[in-house]
DNA sequence: CATATGTCAGAGATACTGAGATAT
DNA sequence: CATATCTCAGTAGCTCTGACATAT
């Protein structure tokens, strides 16, 4: 049985549709990460270090929405692997400068080859410009 | 700092939109629910046996897409608060049919106006008709 | 014997809360 | 003194897995 057969008024609740979407999408990105032993996240922040150079833990996580408190977890993971680097700020002695390596760049660009090809298959039922119209709109539920 | 901030590898990613917005009505839907102390789980249970008429704990599972693993304690909550009752089905003694109470009924209109406010809330940046779009290109999505 | 249903224990991911240490 | 950053422990909600008993 399929979610077609869900009830009208579950189907016609957006916060419903959402949430599927979301549990296919993090079903789907599960799958291609463990293939390559990545996490979603780690491209979130990769990510924000390619395009706003280094920054503090709480700057790049209020970049990609994720919980200063998170953080700290997965900036263990992307150090131990070599893909940034965590030092002191010389500036502010409260903050972890976060950089990105030489190795970090080219996993940024292996994580996204896998999430970009997710999308497809997310995506597989719509055509290029109704996912630009999705997009668009899911751009600004989130503000 | 806003996600509008968010690197534009991430914001160009469907699955990390989706993501984002399922959090915020998560959020959101978390809030409104705690008020009358309800679960958007039992709007979708109730709404599913308004629909369909009594039936099985797998079968409604299936309709909603809840784990069959995780009905029982869904449906223990419901049967102790009165909105629904699970007898033995006569016809296949594996199975305990599902029926909605009176009350159960109530609640479920209870639920419907809170979840609905909360799509507003939600979906407060956009019009009319792109909510209609965004509930259609979701539904393609979903399945 | 194979399958379906319900029950149960536990794992994994994500988001969040609250607290403390240190620095500004 | 108030605020910001980082760290850490723990909680909550949701999804999923695997196992088992029972019934078909």
């Amino acid at each position: 049985m399929e979610l077609e057969d869900a009830p009208e008024r579950l189907r016609g609740k957006p916060s419903w549709l959402i949430s599927k979407a979301a549990v296919r999408a993090h079903r789907l990105i599960g799958l291609a990460m463990a293939e390559i032993e990545g996490r979603a996240y780690h491209f979130a922040i990769l990510a924000a270090l390619v395009e706003f150079g280094p920054d503090s833990q709480v700057r790049i996580g209020q970049r990609c929405g994720i919980d200063q408190s998170d953080m700290h977890a997965m900036l263990g993971e992307l150090t131990e692997q070599g893909y940034v680097a965590r030092t002191p700020d010389p500036g502010d002695r409260r903050r972890n400068l976060i950089t990105l390596t030489r190795s970090g760049r080219r996993r940024l660009e292996k994580l996204d080859s896998r999430l970009t090809a997710v999308q497809d298959d997310l995506l597989a039922g719509l055509s290029p410009a109704e996912r630009g119209e999705l997009v668009a709109l899911l751009a600004r539920v989130v503000g």
